[in-house]
DNA sequence: TTGTATGCGTTATCAT
DNA sequence: ATGATAACGCATACAA
């Protein structure tokens, strides 16, 4: 910026001045100033604005995987909140441990973002004495943290998702419907998991639930998917806790096309495609991106109130794999002749 | 840092020696500077660091839409390799279009960061004359740009990969093949046309190509394959130039299932699972992510080289989908009756 | 309308 | 081993 005062011979605050837009210039001088500018390609670096007036327009990001379908259209919904407030985004995967967490926080806090989103990888309160201290807006996404202070959360409704499956299943004549459900680790699993039996308690559909919980593989799905159809009341429909486990089950749910019915939590590519088209659990993620980051924006322009928890809706897709199954028409040939 | 200073009664120098583990402090001073800072919970901010030595530790990535597979498996990539060289990634979508992309490059420009990893949204030289200026070190990523200076590329083998994917149909015995290709705005999906015209004319197939450009609905799909198969010569085997054709195509093909072949390219989640599996050509994005941040790391290393181009190879996945249709089972069934 | 002095938080230089 | 001071690039306050 010097080198620009010096050339359009004019002192560093009036090339501030016209840089900033600000009025007070005569037009013929900022005219020359922008010349000079132009001419060596002059871009204002943020970095003294930064140190002098303690903001940085960016606010970070934390995630488990940036690859996840879930995760990356959370990546974009926030990163479009922030393009819409001119603020930049900075992501970071903390791949589900939370000493990486810990550490891509301090590195976040170091930078001196002005807000952070956070999707926790544990439930220890991420509430990390450096955040706390550094009093950076934190909005946390997905699932929530103990704390002793209430926070700033947003959530998807995973017990009423979990019940329109349910009760989908239930409206199709289903009455052993089969659980399998991602890691207990995770949070949303386990909330998934619990909203499974307390709405076959509910309505009261006979026998103990059953749940195989994760991670799952090919193999362990057909496990489960084994012992649950031999015995002698058999699952007619399974439910699969989100994409993590659906995305192995397909597979195997293929070998059992003719007798399961599924339903999948979590929409995905191509859940139209498969065979049959599948009824889904669909989470906005894209909602819950946005939802975070306009919350965020809210404490940023000033907003006191209290801690706020949204708990965002989900909506049952329905498409053909809810429904009861019939022989396929070649099977049916094959055990006819 | 200069109320450590005051409270542990040394210089503001002596606790920058103590938090960046410079030598020369007596570990007795040292643990009492360390003492202090525990105490109020210190963080150094990275802002006056970035004033000083005019780094940012941050580099900047920047692709068409983060929700998409392709983008999200470079993104991950790229911020894996920035947080092995303790670097954070911000990330900004262009959205396709040439003007947003000029913008976001401003404001990672104006940040300062280190670095840049560029997936060009057109070909105009994204060498704004704003990060010339910078001289911010750019590694351009699936698409070139022309510009009068070399430099650094990473692009897929899109040649070689078309040319796999026809040349294993042609192996099945395939003659008369189609071609389903994204906009031809999209200079990849250009490439992939022209390889998959030249290798047509290299093998010495009969009949002009059959190429179908997008943007692809289901409908456009339909209409393409409807009218090849209708003809004298009908299609029996198609390719999709990329995921955004291979997503709405799979759709159609269903109707199709009993005549025609295809390879998609790019992999897909559920390409195993979809009927028949899916044979595709896949590009590794995670690999073109790594080797584009690796290159603007070297840069950033000191690494004065020449511009460099790298070209990573492709590799067919073989599954079922390639090989020719036959009735399935129901169908023969059907027509015997 | 324009310019000068000062400070933001940190590191580099050069003392002591 | 430690400290005083300048400097980084910009914006704020104030002066001219």
């Amino acid at each position: 910026m010097a080198d620009i005062a010096a050339e359009a011979h004019v002192s560093v605050k009036t090339v501030s001045r016209v840089v900033n837009h600000e009025p007070g210039v005569r037009p013929d001088t900022a005219e020359r100033v922008r010349g000079v500018i132009e001419r060596v390609g002059f871009r204002r670096g943020d970095s003294g604005a930064t140190l002098r007036q303690g903001r940085t327009f960016t606010i970070g990001l934390v995630v488990e995987d940036l690859a996840d379908p879930f995760y990356s259209h959370i990546s974009a919904a926030v990163e479009r909140e922030a393009r819409i407030h001119r603020y930049l985004l900075v992501t970071a995967s903390a791949e589900g441990s939370p000493t990486r967490e810990r550490s891509v926080l301090k590195g976040l806090v170091a930078r001196r973002v002005d807000g952070l989103v956070v999707v926790p990888a544990g439930e220890t309160p991420v509430a990390d004495p450096t955040v706390i201290a550094s009093r950076t807006p934190v909005v946390y996404l997905d699932r929530p943290v103990r704390s002793e202070t209430a926070v700033d959360t947003v959530l998807s409704d995973n017990l009423g998702g979990i019940r329109s499956a349910v009760e989908h299943l239930v409206a199709h004549g289903h009455r052993r419907i089969g659980f399998l459900g991602d890691s207990p680790d995770v949070w949303t699993a386990r909330q998934r998991r619990e909203g499974f039996v307390a709405t076959l308690r509910d309505l009261r559909l006979p026998g103990t639930p059953l749940v195989a919980m994760g991670p799952h593989t090919p193999e362990t799905v057909r496990t489960a998917l084994t012992r649950w159809t031999s015995g002698a009341d058999p699952v007619t429909a399974v439910i699969t806790g989100n994409t993590r486990v659906t995305i192995p089950a397909l597979t195997s749910l293929h070998a059992w096309a003719t007798q399961l019915s599924f339903v999948a939590y979590d929409d995905f590519e191509l859940s139209d495609v498969v065979e049959p088209a599948a009824t889904v659990v669909h989470q906005d993620p894209a909602a819950m991106g946005q939802k975070a980051a306009q919350q965020l924006f809210a404490r940023l322009l000033g907003d006191e109130g209290p801690a706020q928890t949204f708990v965002l809706p989900t909506r049952l897709i329905v498409r053909a794999s809810g429904a009861p199954r019939r022989p396929a028409r070649d099977v049916r040939n094959v055990s006819a002749s």
